[in-house]
DNA sequence: AGAACCACCTGGCAGC
DNA sequence: TGCTGCCAGGTGGTTC
């Protein structure tokens, strides 16, 4: 479930039920999630107040003391917000109880997810290289013309690398592409310019409306139940191979780039 | 430097 | 019903 909008409602709903608390323990089931949960995680939060949640492309960051927590989905990995008598299921690795009783419980089956303690987040591996925020006003078609400058990479590996632009994930690479018309496979560096702003603009629509669809279920994403309740958002290509194109009837094709799906429109996209 | 692959892991589903 | 093979929302690391 975790692209970007996933875990940006995510956030959202732990605002208000942790910042401000304090962690009164944390407890590890299952230390190997992407990289091993850190031994002596629980001694540093433990008594640690939570400040401030942030988000910073998919990743999570709690601010705590001296340091920061930092939380991955992966692919599969959700954060809840539970009550104590709440029973353990299967893939609930970490939990951190807080001072109010809540637990906020991480559960992911695959385990491509991580939870770390980073000391300084700018000068942090996983966070440096990491590119603009595609709801930061600095994302746009110049932006991308700057990064695709002399790339012969198709641009919807262009759009999905985090260092060229935070969160943009496989299912809204294929429908920021389909709204801005744009061939998946087409040299990220050459397209044109307006090409480019529009794909800028395209992308980050695609996922406003996927976060304001996120953030209408709210209290069921981390609700008493946990149950992930999204509701999801009607997409226009992803995952229709075969189906008419919404725009002109064409069908959908289905074709394989760097390992993933990618969905298009070949009349439409150029 | 840039691009193509691989790796990590479980669960769900189609097909037999 | 149960088995096998394939696919899945991410992304760092290795290889060419």
């Amino acid at each position: 479930m975790p692209e970007l909008p996933e875990v940006e409602t995510t956030r959202l709903g732990l605002v208000p039920r942790v910042v401000g608390r304090r962690i009164r323990d944390v407890v590890v089931r299952e230390p190997r999630l992407r990289w091993p949960v850190p031994r002596d995680l629980a001694g540093r939060l433990r008594g640690a107040a939570v400040s401030a949640i942030r988000r910073r492309g998919k990743y999570l960051l709690f601010d705590v003391g001296a340091g920061h927590l930092l939380v991955h989905l992966g692919m599969s990995g959700n954060l809840t917000v539970v009550s104590p008598d709440r029973p353990v299921r299967r893939h609930d690795h970490v939990d951190l109880v807080l001072d109010s009783g809540d637990i906020v419980r991480l559960n992911d089956p695959r385990r491509f997810g991580a939870v770390l303690w980073v000391r300084d987040p700018e000068r942090h591996a996983l966070l440096e290289s990491l590119g603009v925020e595609p709801f930061d006003g600095a994302f746009d078609g110049a932006w991308l013309r700057r990064a695709a400058h002399g790339r012969r990479v198709p641009v919807k590996q262009f759009l999905m690398d985090s260092r060229v632009v935070t969160g943009i994930g496989n299912i809204y690479a294929n429908e920021a592409l389909f709204a801005a018309r744009i061939h998946p496979s087409r040299p990220a560096g050459r397209i044109s310019r307006p090409r480019l702003d529009r794909l800028a603009a395209e992308s980050r629509a695609v996922l406003s409306r996927a976060l304001a669809k996120g953030g209408s279920t709210l209290r069921d994403y981390v609700g008493s139940d946990g149950a992930p309740g999204h509701f999801q958002l009607e997409y226009a290509v992803y995952g229709r191979a075969g189906e008419p194109c919404p725009a002109c009837g064409a069908p959908v094709r289905v074709a394989r780039q760097a390992g993933r799906s990618t969905f298009y429109c070949p009349a439409c996209q150029r």
